[in-house]
RNA sequence: GCGGCUGUAGCUCAGUGGAUAGAGCAUCUGUCUUCGGAACAGAGGGUCGGGAGUUCGAAUCUCUCCAGCCGUACCA
C-alpha cells in the first residue's frame, strides 16, 4: 500500500504515466510536458488533491483545457487509493482518496506510533541549527524567545524529516563587548565592598549585573578585588560569562530547548585553531590584503559591496573574522550538509557577507540557510519598550515563562512567520493566557486521552477495531486531517518556516472537536464514540488513538506539552 | 541615498501562480439533558497599502509610489 507520505509522488507518477500514454495514442500532441503539480485544493469539496496540468498544457497542446483533462483521465491507470478522478472546469483534475484507503491509514498510523510522519528526505544528512546565540552579557529576553521557539521547532522538524540534527548555541566570549561586560561586572563587584565604582558609560546598567556580582562575591569573597583604581582582573569577564552562560542554559531548558553543543567563539583561536586554517585559505587564494594598518578580506572581488576588515589595526580579529572561521568549522571541519543560522533581522546586513566568506573558505554556501526573524517590539502599559541589554530595560524570557507559561509562549512565537514584525503586548499576553490557541490544541489532546481512558475503564480498548466501520463524514474528515501531518513536516523541513506546525495543530484539533461534537449533537447515546456496539466502539477508539498520536507528534515538534488531562 | 523585511477582517496573524481570500480573538445569534463547555454551528465584518504590468488566471511574479521596522562600523 502507498504510504501517505508518498501519496503526492504516487499521484504525480499516475498523471505522468497517463500523459505519456495519451501522447503515445495520439490523444495529446507531443509537446513539452510541465510537471503534474499536485496541489491541495483549498476547498475539500474539490477533492483531497488536484492538478492544474490541463490548464497549463492547453496552450502548448492547442486544445481546450477540458479536452486535455479528458485525454489525461482516459489514460489514468486504475488505482485502489483513489475514487474516480473528476474533471472540473476550467480544467482541474480532482483526486479524492478512497474511503477504504483512508480507513486503512488509521491502522497504519497506530502501528507507526510515535514515529508516525517520519520522513526520509533528510536521511543520511547531517544538519545543524544554530539559534539564539545571544551575547552572554545578560539574560535571555523576550526577543530571544522568538529565536528559541523558531530554531528549536525547526530542528525538531528536520529531525522528523530524517536529518541527523544538532542544536548549537554560539557563545560570543571573545569580542569587545565581553571586555565592557567585565568592566561593568567589576564595578558592581567593587560596589558590594563599599567602593565608589561607576558603571562604564557604554556598560550594562541592568540590575542583573549587580546580582551577578553578588553571586561572585558569594562564591569567591574578595578574591577578585584589586587595589583601588586598578583595572578589573583579567579573568573577571570570563568568570561572569561562564555564570551567565549557565543561566542562559537553565532558561533554555525551562523553555524546553536542549542544546547539543555550546560552541565557544574563543575556541576558534585555540586547539586546532580553525581561525588560522580559515585565514590560511583566504591568504592562499590571495584574498587578504593589508591596508591602513588593518587586514582586509577582499570580499568586493567576490561580489560584496565592499571589502571588510578581518583584523583590526590593534591586532584583534573582528567578529566577521570569527564568523568566517566559525562557518569554516561548521562546513569543512565538522562536515554538516545543511546549516541553518537563525538570526535576528538586525543582522541581515551580515547575511551576504557570511555566505560569501563561507564559499571562500570551501564551505557549501548553497546549503547555508540564514533564517531571519524580525525583532519583537515589546509593549507594556501601552508603551513601546526597547529590547536592549544596554538599556537594562527589558523583560526576560524567564519572566515571560513565569507569567504565561512555556507552552503558551512557544505557541505564540511559532504562530507568526519569522519575517513578520510582531508586537508583544505583555499585558495582553498575560490576560489572554486562557484564550491562547495553545489551550485549544492541548484540550483536544486531553479529550482524546480522556475518551481512551473512559473506554478502558469500561473494559473496551482499540485493539482489533475494524477500521472499515469508520464511514461517517466527520470520521473520514478527522482521518484526512491527521494524514496531513507528513506534508506539514515536509513543508517546514523544506521551506524552513515553522509556523506551519501550529497552524496544522489547530486544524487537526478543530477536526477532532468537530468529530467529537458530531456525536454529542446527535443527541443519541448510540452515536457516541463509546456505544452499545462494542465492535463499532473499538473502531472509533482506534481512530481516537491514531488522532492522538498525530496530535501528540505535532505538539512534540512545537515543544509544547501534550497533557493527558487539564 | 542605497539595501533588506513587512503592509491581508475591528485586533493579532495564516495563505506552495489556480476554483467563492482564511483562522484565532472581539461582536451578535443559536446548538448540545457536557462520553470533559477551554466544545460546536451560524452571522456580520475585506478596494489583500495605492497604481501599472506579465499571465488563460495574481494576495502570490515584475516595476513604481506610500507607510512602518531594520541595516548600511577596524560593534556584535
Amino acid at each position: 500500500m502507498v504510504e501517505i507520505r508518498d501519496i503526492r509522488t504516487h499521484l504525480s507518477n499516475l498523471v505522468a504515466e497517463a500523459v505519456e500514454e495519451a501522447v503515445r495514442t495520439g490523444d495529446l500532441p507531443d509537446v513539452a510536458i510541465p510537471g503534474p503539480g499536485i496541489e491541495r485544493p483549498k476547498d475539500v469539496s474539490n477533492g483531497d488533491y488536484a492538478s492544474t496540468l490541463p490548464l497549463r498544457l492547453a496552450r502548448a497542446a492547442l486544445m481546450p483545457p477540458l479536452d486535455v483533462a479528458r485525454a489525461i483521465v482516459k489514460h489514468l491507470p486504475a488505482d485502489g487509493t483513489l475514487d474516480p478522478v473528476e474533471i472540473a472546469p476550467p480544467g482541474f483534475l480532482n483526486f479524492r482518496l478512497a474511503a477504504s484507503y483512508l480507513q486503512a491509514q488509521v491502522d497504519a498510523v497506530v502501528s507507526r506510533g510515535g514515529s508516525y510522519a517520519d520522513l526520509t528526505l533528510g536521511t543520511g544528512k547531517k544538519a545543524q541549527v544554530e539559534f539564539v546565540s545571544a551575547n552572554p552579557t545578560g539574560p535571555l529576553h523576550v526577543g530571544n524567545g522568538r529565536g528559541a521557539a523558531i530554531g528549536d521547532s525547526l530542528a525538531s522538524a528536520l529531525a522528523a524529516a530524517g536529518y541527523e540534527v544538532e542544536r548549537e548555541y554560539y557563545v560570543n566570549d571573545a569580542g569587545t563587548q565581553t571586555d565592557t561586560f567585565g568592566d561593568t561586572l567589576y564595578a558592581r563587584y567593587q560596589q558590594i565592598f563599599g567602593r565608589e565604582a561607576p558603571i562604564p558609560d557604554d556598560g550594562y546598567p541592568g540590575e542583573y549585573m549587580a546580582e551577578l556580582a553578588e553571586e561572585i562575591a558569594r562564591l569567591h569573597g574578595e578574591d577578585y578585588l584589586r587595589p583601588e583604581g586598578e583595572a578589573a582582573p583579567a579573568d573577571m569577564s570570563a568568570l561572569g560569562i561562564e555564570l551567565m552562560v549557565k543561566k542562559i542554559g537553565e532558561t533554555a531548558e525551562r523553555f524546553g530547548v536542549h542544546y547539543d553543543e555550546w560552541f565557544s567563539e574563543r575556541s576558534l583561536y585555540e586547539g586546532e585553531k580553525p581561525y588560522e586554517t580559515a585565514m590560511g585559505i583566504l591568504r592562499a587564494n590571495g584574498q587578504l590584503a593589508e591596508r591602513e594598518g588593518a587586514l582586509w578580506f577582499s570580499s568586493s572581488e567576490l561580489g560584496e559591496a565592499k571589502d571588510n576588515v578581518v583584523v583590526r589595526s590593534d591586532g584583534r580579529p573582528t567578529y566577521y573574522a570569527s564568523d568566517i572561521a566559525y562557518h569554516y568549522d561548521k562546513f569543512v571541519r565538522r562536515g554538516f550538509g545543511l546549516v541553518i543560522d537563525v538570526w535576528g533581522a538586525d543582522h541581515h546586513g551580515h547575511v551576504s557577507r557570511v555566505k560569501t566568506a563561507t564559499r571562500a573558505v570551501g564551505g557549501d554556501a548553497d546549503n547555508l540557510h540564514i533564517l531571519l526573524y524580525q525583532l519583537v517590539t515589546l509593549k507594556r502599559g501601552g508603551e513601546i519598550v526597547r529590547l536592549s541589554k544596554r538599556s537594562g530595560d527589558f523583560i526576560t524570557l524567564d519572566e515571560l515563562i513565569d507569567e504565561v507559561g512555556k507552552d503558551a509562549a512557544r505557541m505564540f512565537f511559532l504562530l507568526r512567520s519569522p519575517g513578520s514584525q510582531m508586537e508583544f503586548d505583555i499585558d495582553l499576553a498575560v490576560k489572554q493566557s486562557s484564550e491562547n490557541p495553545v489551550f485549544y490544541v492541548q484540550y483536544a489532546h486531553a479529550r482524546l486521552a480522556s475518551i481512551l481512558q473512559r473506554a478502558s475503564e469500561q473494559g473496551v480498548t482499540p485493539e482489533g477495531g475494524d477500521v472499515g466501520r469508520l464511514t461517517a463524514p466527520h470520521e473520514l474528515a478527522l482521518i484526512r486531517e491527521m494524514l496531513r501531518l507528513p506534508e506539514a513536516i515536509e513543508q517546514v523541513a523544506t521551506t524552513f518556516e515553522p509556523q506551519h506546525l501550529p497552524h496544522y495543530a489547530m486544524t487537526l484539533a478543530t477536526a477532532f472537536h468537530v468529530f467529537n461534537d458530531a456525536f454529542k449533537q446527535a443527541g443519541d447515546s448510540s452515536m457516541k464514540v463509546i456505544t452499545e456496539d462494542a465492535e463499532l466502539t473499538r473502531a472509533r477508539l482506534r481512530l481516537v488513538q491514531a488522532a492522538k498520536i498525530a496530535l501528540a507528534r505535532v505538539l512534540e515538534l512545537m515543544g509544547v506539552d501534550a497533557p493527558e488531562r487539564m
